[in-house]
DNA sequence: ACTAGCCCCTGGGAGC
DNA sequence: TGCTCCCAGGGGCTAG
């Protein structure tokens, strides 16, 4: 699942590679996956001859900055990755001569943009959840999707102080903040209350600070409130370090895996040892979400 | 205003 | 071996 160490590796892999190349042909099997505008022609149109000016990253979307003041917003959701290379046509489907491009996981090709080099950017999604959509760029920054994401926790503004106020506090529209409801993993994997944290990094960052992902957030003392802050810092950073977790279908645009899976202690892992206590894993819903933690080290 | 639950998808695993 | 059933999961949406 890409989340922000995966999102910001996609980003620096493509700022490093197609900064300056123009979009010239955009293709499709599946035209849904273009929410904005809502005709695949038409934003087939629009993209056309755009140039990219700067490869960006919010919380888990990825921002293509594009001459004409156009900003192209990729999220990838579950199982979306971007891709770079070169695919030719065999029949119905697009093959890839880089081998890593053949795996199976690189090969659910759904978009492609063919660039000024001749180079592509493919978008590979078993699922079919991820969404593409072109912006006005000073409508994007200015719309509901990207004003109502929380800081990003890497950023200088995200300061222990912020952190707690946020996550404890709940801003009422036009009233005074109240003190926010809810579980500590869920309140993590808000996008609005932080941005970027997903289920992978939730649980490794509640294990790193071994505290329990159903602590109600209102309850955490100020300990396990820094030990939580310097956890998302650390787990993120390694993350990026690692380029990513590569357990389900996301790859770096060479198609290669991430290896933050030599950090992995949690998620995933119900019923091995706890690499701490020995204890075992266990695996718990939490709003329709699985959360994966030791009992022990993470007792409630 | 808030939350719980459905929905979008498809490969893979379980059960028979 | 092959069929059917069920599930994961980010985030948008709807119903309550």
């Amino acid at each position: 699942m890409p989340e922000l160490p995966e999102v910001e590796t996609t980003v620096r892999d493509l700022q490093k590679k197609v900064r300056g190349r123009t979009f010239i042909d955009t293709w499709t099997d599946f035209e849904k996956i273009i929410k904005k505008p809502k005709n695949f022609q038409d934003f087939k149109k629009e993209i056309k001859n755009k140039r990219i000016k700067n490869v960006r990253r919010r919380a888990k979307f990825i921002l293509f900055d594009l001459s004409g003041d156009k900003t192209l917003l990729i999220h990838q959701k579950l199982t979306g990755h971007l891709l770079l290379g070169k695919w030719k046509k065999k029949g119905n489907r697009w093959t890839s001569s880089f081998p890593l491009l053949s795996d199976r996981i690189n090969s659910y090709i759904h978009l492609l943009f063919t660039l000024d080099n001749e180079e592509m950017i493919g978008l590979s999604d078993l699922r079919k959840f991820a969404k593409v959509e072109l912006w006005d760029s000073r409508k994007l920054s200015e719309s509901e999707e990207m004003k109502s994401l929380g800081p990003e926790p890497l950023e200088k503004e995200f300061t222990f102080k912020k952190f707690t106020e946020i996550l404890k506090n709940k801003k009422a529209a036009g009233g005074e903040p109240r003190p926010r409801r809810g579980k500590i993993k869920q309140v993590l994997m808000d996008q609005k209350v932080i941005a970027g944290i997903g289920n992978i990094y939730s649980d490794e960052i509640l294990f790193e600070a071994r505290v329990n992902p159903f602590q109600l957030v209102f309850q955490l003392n100020p300990e396990e409130l820094k030990k939580i802050y310097k956890a998302i810092i650390k787990i993120l950073k390694i993350g990026i370090k690692s380029k990513g977790e590569s357990i389900s279908d996301w790859r770096t645009v060479e198609g290669k895996k991430g290896l933050f899976d030599n950090y992995r202690r949690v998620y995933q892992r119900e019923g091995e040892k706890c690499s701490r206590c020995k204890s075992m894993i266990l695996r718990r819903k939490i709003g329709g979400r699985s959360a994966h933690f030791c009992p022990k080290c993470q007792k409630l």
